[in-house]
DNA sequence: GATGAATGAGTTTTCATTCAT
DNA sequence: GATGAATGAAAACTCATTCAT
């Protein structure tokens, strides 16, 4: 049920969607739907929720699995492609949720998904930081902007595949976007 | 008119917006609005694309106006960050027109925004490519993905400082995001 | 101004022509088509009044030029086949209002086409009445019977006619219509 | 549901009831409506087909009953008489769509009931052509032309009665409207 | 428990009519 | 007098939600 509102939703968006289609895809009546949910927008928000959930566990279990700084960075870099790559269809609405303007629910619902996201930014800049009292990492920033900057790099190579796979394929090689990061452009 | 409909679309989003609400906060009537656009997509549409246009024409400009490719990226981080401080309303649209999913309009309406945001990455992507040519810039990646790597920086610094102005204030100083880029992580 | 607005009622019917049409194609100010009739339903009313006098005028002069009750016959059905091949356009809107069912306006409105027309037939069963008093026509049915049933049989190879001319010539002799009268299908 | 339509539409005209209208007198929701018709064009459209096919259906019956042609002919005035008399409210759109001129809807909706009228026409000529074969009939016109002109003059005598029923009773005895084609008006 | 027919509030859009210029 | 911009009432249609079966 969630697959066919997942799939409903992030191909034509919340407000296109009606519950009958939804109802149709998932093979089950309405009223059933309304059975699991209380409502539209209790179905929109738990499917989010639930996805934003299992990114943020696939990037955290990521850098967990190891100690080393640089490697935490490559793991997050390397999974976050391939969990996108493989949810695709989910990517257009995390985006929607996390980076862009949610306007699918009224106001204050989308908090949930935000807070979430915020929470990992700050997981992610603790490896900056570490890095940082380690003498891994220079001090170009504060480690939250950097936490930042990176999800965002990532975000930005991640639409350019999304919106035309063949002609922006998101680097195999994770060290693609770090070097970006790792090397300075100017300095020696 | 077209002041009551961005405040309304970037606050609520395209579909929790009535034309009745519309017409009653530009203080015309709905059948006013109808001389004027089309239909509310009409509406939606050249609202967008015109403030698209100011954007990046402001951009565009600020690029233009030094030769040296140092201060061209100064330039642009210091006008997104200032037209977009000035315009905090549409940016939300703007972003989920560019950045993000745009559900908001059917499909292939979008793509004109799209197309010219393309047009612009490739106007900053020729700084990084000549700044490499001057030998200015290490080559530490494609331009056109830093180009990318850079905007999407930006935006993740407007994204932050739009959801709370106070907890993270947008950078004064626009080395604060290029140094990001110019000097090294991790390289010396 | 009238015959642009005859033009547009007869192509797409009473609510299919909007007032701003008829002032554009008229080459008239909405405005100055309200100085002449008070609203839509004034302009089309008094457009089908006049147009309604005119044809039975034509026809009534044409009944009067002869005192051979035959010759009268033959040239109300000449008469009326020119007329309304050279109004086409106002043939469909007469015929609306006078043999069909006028939905055009809200009831009550068009009585006075009616009526008009029914006068007429008055006129035209004088034609039978006089006929048989003189010995000139059998008696196979009141006057005014006979009046309705030419009217009739003239209107249906006329609607013919116009709903495929080329497939269905309106008799180019009178006789072909006034046969079926005169000539018994069964009798002698 | 097609009785409360058929009523309004037939005493209003397409355009001068509301989907509200029906749906109060059907004592329906409008959402009822539309869950079984497409939209009002729908409603109407299949409404008058269906009307117009009963129409054909019972007298295409009456004239097959018997294989004497006069008696076909008996049967034929005398059913539609019946049939028209039992349907006042759907005769008025019957004639709308066979005999004005629709404007109810866009055009080339209206042609399938031409069509099907059309379709009668021809059984009903076939009687006059079998009928002067068998040298029952006298040549007075071709067979289609006789055809139109039987129906048109049963639709002008339904038509008075329809205006006027008590002025003008439509004629019980059906040889009062065949004797003006069975008897010649001044052949012998 | 599951269903899906029925509901009707809410939305977009049109267009006859007015009236300030 | 002429104009046509502005109005807003009214209409078609959709769809989230309910509830009798």
């Amino acid at each position: 049920m969630l697959a066919a509102a997942i799939e409903l939703f992030s191909e034509k968006g919340y407000h296109n969607v009606s519950m009958y289609e939804i109802a149709q895809k998932a093979e089950f009546s309405i009223g059933t739907i309304y059975k699991f949910f209380k409502n539209k927008e209790g179905l929109y928000k738990s499917l989010i929720v639930e996805q934003a959930d299992r990114f943020h566990d696939a990037l955290t279990n990521a850098i967990e699995e190891t100690d080393d700084e640089i490697e935490k960075l490559r793991n997050y870099v390397k999974t976050k492609s391939k969990v996108f790559k493989d949810n695709v269809s989910v990517v257009r609405l995390y985006f929607a949720e996390t980076r862009g303007a949610s306007f699918n629910i009224k106001a204050g619902l989308d908090c949930e998904i935000r807070e979430r996201y915020g929470r990992f930014m700050h997981t992610l800049a603790l490896i900056f930081e570490n890095g940082m009292k380690n003498n891994r990492f220079r001090k170009i920033g504060r480690p939250y902007d950097l936490a930042v900057a990176l999800d965002s790099v990532c975000n930005g190579f991640l639409l350019l595949w999304l919106e035309s796979p063949e002609q922006n394929p998101y680097p195999e090689n994770p060290d693609v976007i770090l070097n970006i990061f790792f090397k300075g452009l100017v300095d020696p």
